[in-house]
DNA sequence: TATACTTTGTTTATCCACTAGACAAACCAT
DNA sequence: ATGGTTTGTCTAGTGGATAAACAAAGTATA
C-alpha cells in the first residue's frame, strides 16, 4: 500500500532521469538520423546530459551509431539511430472469421504476417491456434538482444482494465482470461485491448493520426465499435467499455436491436447492415451462398445500380453517428477502419460532404476524415505498438 | 519556441520541488488538519523535505500553524491548516436571463452571493454590469495576503481553446473577447469557460464527483450541453468545442433543429422541449404570460396528471440520450444539472430505472446517476475553482 | 518522581542528476 | 598552415532529495 503511494506520488530525481531518458530516446525514434548535439538543442538538455543518457541507451542496444554525419562547419557529428531490431513485437487481431497475426519490429515494421480464416473455432481450438502462430513467428524472427518483448491481442469485445475479455458476444467468449493463459506458457507480457480500442492506437502510431491528439477511430465491421484517442491518451472509460457507439440510439422509434434498445447505429451502418440492407433490395448472392461484403464490393465496382443505392444509404447513416461523434467529442481527426473502409471508393465523396454539414464553422474547420490507410492491419498493427512501448517504458524504469 | 519547448520537455531538479512542493500543498488541502510527519508518511517524502517545503509555503501565506495537535505517544504535532483566506477568487455564470456571481475563498467556500434577473441586455449592458458586480465583490472582500487571485466566466456557448467566446446563440454573441476586456480593467487573470465545462468542474470539485475520474455533467437548460471529465482531466476538444450533445441526433427521422439537422436531443428532452410539449397538451400558462418551468413545477406539486405524463415523456426522451453516453464514455458518474435539475423528484426513480437499462452488466455496475447538489451554483463554483487553481499553480512556479 | 520509550521536527552529511563551461578532437575555409 | 566552428567529453558546481543523527516534547511505567 505506502509502496504504492510513493510509486505514484513522489518526484526524485530518479523520475527526472527515467524522463529524460525517455525523452532522448523519442527523439531519436522520431527524428533519426541525429547527433548528441541536435538532440541537445532539440530537447533542451544540457550537452552533457544527453552524452550520458545515450551512451546508457547504446550499453542497452535500444539505439545505435551509424557512423559520421555531414559537417556544418566544423566536426563531424556521430548521428545516432534507433535499434528497431533490439527486440521484437507480436500482434494478434482476433477477428470472427480470421486471425491476423504479424511479427513487428520495435519501430512497428511488420516483419512477418500471417492471415489465418477461420470460422466457428472452440476456445481451445482457438488458443491452440494462437500457440502455433505466435510458434511460428518467433521461429522466423531474427536474433536479437531482447527477443520478442511482448504479444498484444485485440479482440471483437469488451475488455475489462485487467485485460479480462468481459464479453466477446461474436466470439461466443465470456470472461476469458487470454492474458495470463498466454503470460504463463511464454512468461511474456501480454495485452489484451479491444479491437477498437487497438485500431486506433495503431492508426494514432502509424496512420494518419501520427500529429493529432483527439481521434476518433471508428471500427466498421459485423458491429461498430469506436476507439478514442483523447488528449493523447487512449481513453478507455472507468470499466474499459467506452466506445460502444454501435449501440448509440439514432432512431428512438427504430426496430429493436439484439442489445434491448432501439434504433441503434450499428442496426443501419455496419456490414451487417449493409448485407441485410441489400438483400431487402433483392439483391441475391451470386451462387445461392451467403451475401458476402465481397461480392456487394464486385458489384458496385461493374456499376450495379441498386447496390450503389444501397451504399449510399448506408453512408447516409454513417453521416448522423459520424455527426453526433462530432458534436460529442470536438475532434481532430476522425478515421474510419475495419470492413467497411473498403467502401472508400464509393463513400468518400459523400462523407465529405455531409459529415459535419450542421455543425459550427469552427467545428469543422480543420476537422479530417480518413478511410484507414493500414487496412485490416490497424488493430494488429496497434497492439503490438502498445507491447512495444511497454517494453520501452518498463526497460527505461529498471534501472 | 526554444523556451517553449524546454518548458514543456525538459525535467530538472526544479520541477521536482515545484511538484513536490504541489504535493505537500495538496495534502494539506485535502485533509487538514496534518502533521509534518503526517504528510511525510502520506506522500512518502523524507521528513526533512517536507519540513523545509512546509516552511516555504508557511512563508508564503499558502498555510497556517494552528497550534498543537493531541500526541500519540510522543511530542506533540504542530498541525497545519490550509490558508484558505490567503486570496479570494470570482466566479461568474452568465445565464441567458440571470447573472450569478460569487465570491469564494481558496477553497471554494462562498462568502458573497450576487444574483441578478436579466433580460435581453446589450453587451455594453452587460459588461457594464460585470463591472459594477465585480467592483461590488471586492468591496465585501475582507483583507489578505493575495487580494482576488482570478476570475472565472461561464457563458452559455461555445468556447475557443485561447478563452475567446465563438458563439453563445441565447446571448446573441459571436467571437467576444471578453477575457481581455476584463483582463484589461482588473490586471487579474480571467479564464472563460463554456458554462457545462463549468458546471462539470463544478462538480467534480466540490460535489458528488470528488473521488471520480470519469465524470459526465448534463447541463439541461434552456439546450443541453454537457461538460465531461475524463481521466481527471476536463477535455475540452480539439477546439474547445466538445460536448455539444444536445445536437446530438437520436432520431433521425424526427422533426429539423434550428442547426439544420434532424431529431437532436434537446428537442425532446430540455427545458424548452418540456414548455412546448406541455403546451402541446393544452397545459396553459397560469396568467396569459408564458409558460415556465417554475410554473409547471407547481403543477406537478399540485399533482397536475397531464404535467406529470409530460415530466415522464421528458424523462424518456433523457433516458434516450444518458443511454447513449453511457454507450460512449462509459463514465463512473452522471450527473444531471442545471434548471431541468429541480424535476429530480419526479425524474430521480423513472430515471435510475431506465438508464443503463439495457447495457452490460460491468457497465451499469457501479455507474452514479446523480442530480446536481450545488444547484445553480455549479457552474460559478467550478469557474471560480479554475482561477483559483490557476493561482496556485502558477504561484508554485515562481520560485 | 525518575527513567525509559515515542513521536515530532530540524539539522547535517551524502548522494544524485543536471548545468555551465573548459577542453580536446575533428572538420572547414582561406 | 592558421584561425574559426562544431562535436562530444570531462570537470566543477548547484540544487534538491534522502538517511540518519539529534534535540525537543510528549507518554508510560516503576
Amino acid at each position: 500500500m505506502e509502496q504504492k503511494m510513493k510509486m505514484i506520488q513522489t518526484f526524485n530525481q530518479h523520475v527526472v532521469k527515467k524522463r529524460n531518458k525517455a525523452l532522448v530516446l523519442d527523439s531519436i525514434k522520431e527524428s533519426a538520423p541525429l547527433s548528441r548535439a541536435d538532440i541537445a538543442s532539440q530537447t533542451g538538455l544540457n550537452k552533457g546530459t544527453v552524452s550520458s543518457l545515450v551512451n546508457e541507451l547504446l550499453e542497452e542496444h535500444l539505439i545505435l551509431e551509424s557512423g559520421p554525419g555531414v559537417s556544418s562547419g566544423g566536426r563531424r557529428p556521430v548521428m545516432l539511430l534507433f535499434n528497431q531490431s533490439a527486440g521484437y513485437s507480436i500482434g494478434i487481431d482476433i477477428g470472427v472469421n480470421y486471425i491476423l497475426a504479424i511479427l513487428t519490429d520495435l519501430q512497428g515494421t511488420i516483419c512477418e504476417e500471417k492471415l489465418i480464416k477461420v470460422k466457428n473455432l472452440t476456445f481451445s481450438q482457438t488458443t491452440e491456434l494462437l500457440f502455433s502462430i505466435i510458434d511460428d513467428l518467433k521461429s522466423v524472427m531474427p536474433p536479437s538482444p531482447y527477443g520478442v518483448v511482448g504479444i498484444g491481442i485485440g479482440v471483437p469485445g469488451t475488455v475489462s482494465m485487467t485485460g479480462e475479455v468481459l464479453m466477446a458476444p461474436n466470439l461466443h467468449w465470456k470472461d476469458i482470461d487470454l492474458k495470463s493463459l498466454i503470460e504463463e506458457k511464454y512468461k511474456i507480457p501480454v495485452k489484451i485491448k479491444n479491437e477498437a480500442n487497438a485500431g486506433a492506437y495503431g492508426e494514432k502510431k502509424f496512420g494518419a493520426g501520427k500529429e493529432c491528439s483527439d481521434i476518433v477511430y471508428v471500427s466498421c465491421g459485423i458491429g461498430i465499435g469506436v476507439g478514442l484517442i483523447l488528449n493523447e491518451k487512449l481513453y478507455k472509460g472507468h470499466n474499459g467499455l467506452s466506445g460502444e457507439l454501435g449501440h448509440m440510439t439514432i432512431n428512438f422509434e427504430g426496430p429493436v436491436c439484439k442489445c434491448g434498445n432501439k434504433g441503434c447505429w450499428e442496426l443501419y451502418a455496419s456490414e451487417q447492415a449493409l448485407i441485410q440492407l441489400a438483400l431487402k433490395k433483392g439483391i441475391t448472392p451470386e451462387n445461392g451462398n451467403e451475401l458476402t461484403l465481397e461480392q456487394i464490393v464486385r458489384l458496385a465496382e461493374a456499376g450495379d445500380e441498386e447496390v450503389l443505392q444501397v451504399i449510399e444509404e448506408v453512408g447516409k447513416n454513417l453521416v448522423t453517428g459520424l455527426n453526433n461523434i462530432i458534436n460529442t467529442f470536438n475532434p481532430e481527426q476522425i478515421i474510419l477502419g475495419n470492413r467497411l473502409a473498403v467502401l472508400q471508393k464509393w463513400l468518400k465523396e459523400p462523407l465529405k460532404k455531409h459529415v459535419g454539414e450542421y455543425a459550427l464553422a469552427t467545428h469543422k474547420k480543420d476537422l479530417q476524415l480518413h478511410f484507414s490507410k493500414l487496412e485490416k492491419r490497424s488493430a494488429a498493427l496497434g497492439v503490438a505498438a502498445f507491447a512495444a512501448e511497454n517494453f520501452l517504458s518498463v526497460n527505461l524504469e529498471e534501472n
